[in-house]
DNA sequence: GAGTGGTCTAGACCACCAA
DNA sequence: TGGTGGTCTAGACCACTCA
């Protein structure tokens, strides 16, 4: 049976499927940690087999949206989760060690998105933005600035939140305080001289080299939600990176 | 039917036919390039069912050992083909313009492996290698300080091959003059101040901010073929990373 | 033991490609 | 038109988890 329906652009049913439990996401019929229904259930609930739910979940799961456990069930993915390690952090200790890692609040401000971050998370120019400095400490030692940048609407009442609390994890606190999951990043590194302000923050001189590392963020399809830049001391740390 | 073999531990019996087909790869029953047999060729050779046979390729696929194309069949992955882009080189221009790549050698010798690389290629301390310092060049401008070794078993007689044929592929020579097929690698990152040399050869002031990324690649069985260490000048350049 | 995801099969049909 | 990979189904059985 041809369960297609007609259309000049052929898509495979399982991407159907997908689109739908993606939906299901970001409606948050099922919340982060939480175990979405079975694959027989969801099967006969969009009337088709539960191999093809499984290849929609199959997907899901190779994206690190959905994370299936044998025999428990299949979940929905969560910053929370990641007791080690942050789940986009692919900075480590060159030696090995594990790290205590501090997060020291500097200034969360309101601000109007300039052309570039206008371009970048896909709102208008002179939209309102939050702007938030911070600096990371890893086993006491200040490694990383961390200036970020979100747009306002979705994160209204931001200025209000403790990031403290949140031990360092902005996505952990963005899911929790404001439900937006981020699900995919890009990030662009460069090496650059520390400026000034990083400089002092940091405790080095100006012009020492630091990784610079670009990040966006991007929520349920693929929708912009967060732009950072990072700059790392990396001189007892690296950045990991695998290709296949 | 349980094709299982009666084992401590279990195996899927795509991951079985995974391994064999990589056998088949290592052995050079199929070149690069070339097309594999199809999957109901396969299956009826290891006596499996289509669809074992399809998972296993599936996942080969995803690791870019295979590449499949429908209506044509499945092909042995190379680095030949990659026509535009080098298939590990994640570093682009910051406006996105297509470049010009070129590769100046510089020098190729004999070594022997001291501790570090002895470690990290796998080999005896002390095992005689070759070591090659090259300079990647983008339109015109000098980029890229190379720095590379290999073991000098499986490489014999790279010391006569002419780097420059190649394109600036190391990649594309292994698979062409040696056989061997890197299909993984692993890059760590740092930034660096560049070094007398390294500044002499870029054309900078010693110090100058770089990007250092250390690559140990692998071929076929998780097995570490190359070291090295490229010095990048990134002022117009960043190096992609995309985190799911 | 009941319920979940994971594997394996067999067969039907579809989309793409080349001759 | 025939061959290839791609999708979809239905059903059987296995491995893991938890009560």
């Amino acid at each position: 049976m041809n369960k297609q329906l007609i259309s000049p652009s052929y898509r495979p049913l399982y991407e159907q499927i997908k689109v739908l439990i993606t939906q299901s996401l970001i409606a948050g019929e099922w919340r982060p940690g939480e175990s979405i229904p079975s694959e027989f259930e969801l099967a006969s609930r969009y009337k088709v087999s539960q191999g093809t739910v499984r290849k929609a979940i199959d997907s899901l799961s190779a994206e690190n949206i959905l994370i299936r456990r044998q025999g428990k069930g299949t979940f929905v993915a969560t910053h929370n989760a990641d007791v080690i390690k942050l789940r986009f952090l692919r900075l480590t200790s060159v030696n090995g060690k594990k790290e205590l890692l501090q997060n020291e609040f500097i200034s969360c401000v309101k601000t109007k998105a300039d052309a570039y971050i206008a371009k970048t998370l896909q709102i208008k120019m002179g939209a309102a933005t939050i702007e938030v400095k911070r600096l990371l400490t890893f086993s006491g030692r200040p490694l990383i600035f961390d200036h970020i940048i979100v747009p306002a609407a979705p994160f209204k009442g931001l200025n209000g939140v403790k990031v403290e609390e949140w031990n360092g994890s902005m996505y952990r606190m963005y899911e929790s305080q404001f439900g937006i999951r981020m699900i995919r990043a890009e990030e662009r590194l460069k090496a650059v001289g520390a400026d000034a302000a990083t400089a002092s923050a940091l405790g080095l001189k100006e012009g020492y080299p630091l990784l610079s590392v670009e990040r966006v963020s991007f929520t349920y399809g693929d929708k912009p939600m967060e732009w950072r830049l990072g700059l790392c001391l990396t001189d007892d740390h690296h950045y990991l990176s695998e290709l296949e």
